[in-house]
RNA sequence: CGGGGUGUGGCGCAGCCUGGUAGCGCGUCUGGUUUGGGACCAGGAUGUCGGAGGUUCGAAUCCUCUCACCCCGACCA
């Protein structure tokens, strides 16, 4: 390909709506352009990229036995209103309505679809297992757009579904996917994780999340360097203090606390580590608030919290219910003295404490030397409702947990019988009786995929694509191509000679100066450049320099094809 | 949706407070000189100043409404 036949649409400045390093590489590079908010054209740059990534997911699919199918962008309500979810999903999803007035959305996923397939074409236990995957673009009217493509209202994805006999087959259904999305990352050359994840409103049983690590990851992830354990930290679960809560040694003493109405502020105000105090946290289920403890230095995981039998859901409470059911302001809320008939949930870490500080429930006071058992009765909920912190010990006992930031890429369900249950997918099995269809599903954002690659793999000059899903493979960038006839047939030659050699290749065939020549492949991040000019035909060479190299090296001119194609690994 | 902010040539911005008829850098076009890290000189093109209404002799600038977009929170591949 010439640069003068193809579009190169590279930006020296990045728009102002950039943020995210990758956003304002995509659009300085010309990967991509804003239509809408959470809308994107992918230039034709862009486009070669997804497709790259496509094919290392089709092949990887295909060879875990996924078969491709294709299903409408565009979905009847009446199948959403079969599994609830039409409400459910609300203002996520765009709905829409035909000329006939009838009811539609824009498949913010395909669940549905998949099991209507499944309801009428799976009949007996001979045709499963079997797995279906597409490549689709999918709506979600995210509240909030960002991130560029990250986080795009319309993106690709990949969806497969898995439908098996029973919960055997489809754990075995879900781990044979589980392995495709590890070596389709693994092929893509990013650094990844598979994390244990919550299942949200997709439901189902098991789930992990393939996590990229990134700083500007929007999820928090733990993990244990010493052993395999990696959860979400939505997930991971914060164990019980090892040691026995101590005894009481002080005795309660009410103390002036005024204007500090954080916990760091009134540790700093008593000279007392943060580890030492409580936070108590009003929170609202129906019209009940209930109170829950965490200590002065952790934070609330409130996926955890609706997990306490009786919470779910539960909202913040606001400063006039606070006042309402408390008789105090926010920041000096405490579980001494409150009326029994709040229910108090410890997280496991504050029932083991002992001489702690807390709010009086009196403006301008906190209670230091606090127990339970003599000043307060024990809490009548003790659970884990905290975020987990680097340090805490692993959930599976063999060490700590490191905490890492990651872009959720994929993400792998095992269903069960949520959808084929709802909707009536069923098949005969060996006796001839009917069971639901065990179902699996497994995502990969395609276009994230590629906005995360390049969080992870770039410089200050702009993209260092992993080969994988490099647009192109090498930039020739000739020196006085519009000049020096000799450039131009050698560029030319070696041009033609890589294109037969099944290498992409670009060739700079501007007549641009070096500088900008160079600064575009780099911003574009080609793996690898050769540079032809006069100086170095003299000598007989060319010039190779990967992406990530320090200097050029000289090639032989005669033997360059040969040098170069090795040098592509 | 709540909170904060921004809309001025393709991109990045100034001008707005203190109304006087739109400017800078980059890009782009033409000609010339250049040619190993985003060249230089000369000349040119591109703006209903997001939109509507109002105040005023006069509005990018002041007022009202509206739209779009961005950032911080709940959602997710």
């Amino acid at each position: 390909m010439r640069v003068s036949r193809f579009f190169l649409a590279t930006l020296k400045e990045a728009p102002a709506e950039a943020e995210l390093v990758s956003h304002k590489l995509m659009l300085r590079a010309g990967l991509i352009r804003r239509l809408g908010s959470g809308l994107y054209t992918w230039m034709p740059l862009g486009l070669r990229v997804l497709r790259r990534v496509e094919a290392v997911i089709r092949d990887e699919m295909n060879a875990a036995g996924a078969l491709e199918v294709f299903m409408p962008a565009v979905q009847p309500a009446e199948l959403w209103q079969e599994t609830g979810r039409w409400d459910l999903f609300g203002p996520l999803m765009l709905k829409v309505k035909d000329r006939h007035e009838r009811d539609f959305c824009v498949g913010p996923t395909h669940e549905e679809v998949i099991t209507d397939i499944a309801r009428r074409d799976i009949r007996s236990y001979r045709q499963l297992p079997v797995t279906f995957y597409q490549i689709q673009t999918k709506f979600r009217d995210e509240i909030r757009p960002r991130f560029g493509v990250m986080r795009a209202r319309e993106f690709s994805m990949k969806d497969a579904y898995s439908f098996d006999a029973d919960e055997g087959g489809l754990a075995q259904s879900y781990q044979t996917m589980y392995g495709a999305y590890a070596r389709i990352f693994t092929r893509l050359a990013l650094r990844f994780r598979a994390v244990a994840a919550h299942t949200g409103a997709i439901g189902g049983s098991a789930s992990h999340e393939f996590q990229v690590i990134a700083e500007s990851g929007e999820d928090a992830i733990a993990f244990c360097p010493s052993s395999d354990y990696a959860a979400n930290v939505e997930l991971a679960e914060a164990l019980a203090p090892a040691t026995p809560r101590p005894a009481a040694t002080a005795g309660m003493r009410k103390v002036p606390t005024p204007g500090k109405m954080r916990c760091e502020d009134v540790a700093e105000l008593l000279g007392e580590p943060l580890r030492r105090t409580v936070k108590a946290i009003a929170v609202m289920h129906d019209d009940a608030l209930w109170m829950l403890l965490l200590r002065g230095d952790h934070t609330l995981n409130e996926v955890k919290a609706s997990t306490v039998p009786g919470l779910d859901p539960f909202r913040f409470a606001t400063d006039a219910e606070i006042a309402r059911h408390l008789g105090c302001k926010a920041g000096y809320i405490g579980p001494v003295g409150v009326d029994p008939a709040i229910p108090i949930v410890a997280d496991r870490s504050v029932a083991a404490m002992a001489d702690f500080i807390c709010g009086a429930n009196e403006e301008g006071f906190h209670l230091t030397g606090v127990n339970f058992g003599r000043d307060l009765p024990e809490p009548q909920h003790v659970a884990d409702i905290r975020n987990v912190v680097a340090g805490d010990p692993s959930p599976d006992g063999k060490g700590v947990l490191e905490l890492a930031r990651g872009i959720e890429v994929g993400h792998v369900f095992a269903l069960g019988t949520k959808y084929s249950t709802a909707m009536g997918a069923r098949y005969l099995d060996e006796q001839g009786a009917p069971r639901p269809l065990q179902m699996g599903c497994y995502g990969i954002g395609v276009t994230r995929v590629v906005a995360a690659a390049i969080e992870q793999n770039h410089d200050a000059r702009g993209i260092i694509w992993p080969a994988p899903m490099a647009p192109f493979q090498v930039g020739l960038v000739p020196i006085g191509y519009r000049k020096s006839a000799q450039v131009r047939a050698a560029a030319d030659e070696l041009h033609r000679a890589l294109e037969q050699a099944g290498v992409e290749v670009l060739l700079d065939d501007r007549d641009e100066r070096p500088g900008v020549m160079f600064a575009d492949m780099e911003l574009i991040g080609l793996p690898h450049r050769v540079v032809v000019s006069e100086r170095g035909l003299k000598e007989g060479v060319v010039e190779y320099q990967g992406r990530t190299d320090a200097a050029a090296e000289k090639l032989p001119a005669r033997d360059a094809l040969v040098l170069i194609t090795e040098r592509l690994g």
